[in-house]
DNA sequence: TGTACATCAGTGAACGCGCGTTCACTGATGTAC
DNA sequence: TGTACATCAGTGAACGCGCGTTCACTGATGTAC
C-alpha cells in the first residue's frame, strides 16, 4: 500500500512536470524507489495510475443533491450541493490538470468518466423530477450542469491561489442563467 | 492521392468493424493495397488518418453565423446556421462514430478539435455581441451550444435513417431553452 | 527522335522505443504444532 | 523453542507487439536540349 502511493505520487509529479506521454513506466517505478516490474503489480496500465478513488466522490455528490430541499430549483440545488463540498486539495489538483493537459489519451479518459458522471446527475434529476428513467431533457440539463463545473474548477485553478472556489463556481452558474433567460424566443425554424 | 484516400477508408472501415486499438498500421495498408510503409509516407501518426479535412468546415459556419440578421436571437441564429448545413453523408459519420467510440484516444483528440472549435464560435459570438475579444459569456454559450449540436448529431445518428437532421437539430435547441427558460432565479448564496 | 537528368510515388529491411506479459525466483513475515 | 509450511511484496530477465524512423533503393514519368 505505501509502494501503491508512493508509485501515484511519482506519476503525478513526472506526468505534471514532464508531460504524460515522455514519461515511461521505468522513470516513475525509479522515481518511487522500487523495479520497473512492480509498476505492473499494482497497476495494469500506465494511465490507471492516475484514476484511483475517484468513484465515490461523484456518487456522494447526487446524494447530497436529492437531499436539498424540494423549494428550490434545479439549477439552485445544484449550485448549493456544488458548494457545500468545494474542491480541496488544490496543489495536487493543480498537478493533475497539469497532468491531463499534457495528453489527448488521457483526456479521453477523463472524458469518458464525465460522460458518466453526467448519467449519474441525469438519473438524479429524473428522479428529483418524479420520473422513472432520465429522458433527453434531463441528461442535457447534467451535461450542461457539469460542463458548467468543469469550467469554473478550470477557472479557478488558473486564477490566484488566494480565490475562494466557491465564489468562483457560483459566479459561473449565475453566468449560465444571465445567458440563457433573456434569450427566450421560439426555435421552430420555417419550411 | 489516390492512395492517401484508399488509406483513409480502409482505416474508416477497420477501426468501425474491428475497433481503433486492435487495428495495426499494417492491416490498414494491406486493405489499402500498398506496403506497411507507405502509410507513414501519408499520415505522421495512426490517428491523424482519421482527422483530415475537417478543418474548413467550421471555419465557414462561423461565416454563416455572422451573416445572419441581427434581428434574430443568438440561438435562433445558431440554429439558422446549423440548420442550412445540414450533416452530409450518414453513412460515413456513422462508421466515424464508432471508430471514435472504440477509443478513449480518439475521444480525446476529438474533443481537442471540439474545443478549438468552441473558441472559434466564442469569438464568432463575441463578434456578433460588438466585444472585441470572446469573454467568458461567449465561451460558455459557445460551449452549450457545441455540447447541444453534439447531442442532435447523436441522436440523429443513432435514430432511424430516414429522419432529417434538422427536425433533430431544431427539437434539441428548443429543448435546451425548456429546460432554461422557466428557472429564473437568483443563485446568489448565503453568506 | 534520342539522350541525359530530375522528380516523385512507393518499397524493403532493419531498427529504437515503450507498454505490457510471462516465468521463475528471493526473502521477509506469519502461523501451525 | 524449534521446525515446517504458507503467504505475499518485490525482483530479474526475457519476450511479443505495434508505432514510428532511418537509409538506401526501384521504377515510372516528365522535361530540357
Amino acid at each position: 500500500m505505501r509502494t501503491k502511493r508512493a508509485l501515484q505520487q511519482a506519476a503525478l509529479d513526472l506526468f505534471a512536470k514532464d508531460g504524460y506521454d515522455t514519461t515511461t513506466t521505468d522513470e516513475i517505478a525509479e522515481r518511487a524507489g522500487v523495479s520497473a516490474r512492480t509498476f505492473f503489480r499494482y497497476f495494469p496500465t500506465k494511465d490507471s495510475v492516475l484514476f484511483v478513488g475517484e468513484y465515490g466522490w461523484f456518487q456522494s455528490l447526487t446524494e447530497d443533491f436529492l437531499a436539498q430541499p424540494d423549494s428550490m430549483s434545479e439549477l439552485e440545488a445544484l449550485v448549493e450541493t456544488l458548494v457545500a463540498k468545494p474542491p480541496t486539495g488544490r496543489r495536487s489538483l493543480l498537478l493533475y490538470a497539469k497532468a491531463v493537459a499534457s495528453s489527448p489519451t488521457l483526456r479521453g479518459v477523463v472524458q469518458d468518466h464525465q460522460a458518466e458522471d453526467v448519467e449519474t446527475l441525469a438519473e438524479a434529476i429524473a428522479t428529483r423530477r418524479g420520473l422513472r428513467k432520465a429522458d433527453e431533457g434531463c441528461r442535457l440539463l447534467a451535461a450542461i450542469a457539469l460542463n458548467t463545473y468543469r469550467r469554473a474548477l478550470n477557472r479557478w485553478l488558473a486564477g490566484p491561489a488566494g480565490a475562494d472556489a466557491r465564489d468562483v463556481i457560483t459566479e459561473e452558474f449565475e453566468l449560465l442563467q444571465d445567458e440563457f433567460a433573456p434569450t427566450r424566443t421560439k426555435l421552430r425554424r420555417s419550411r
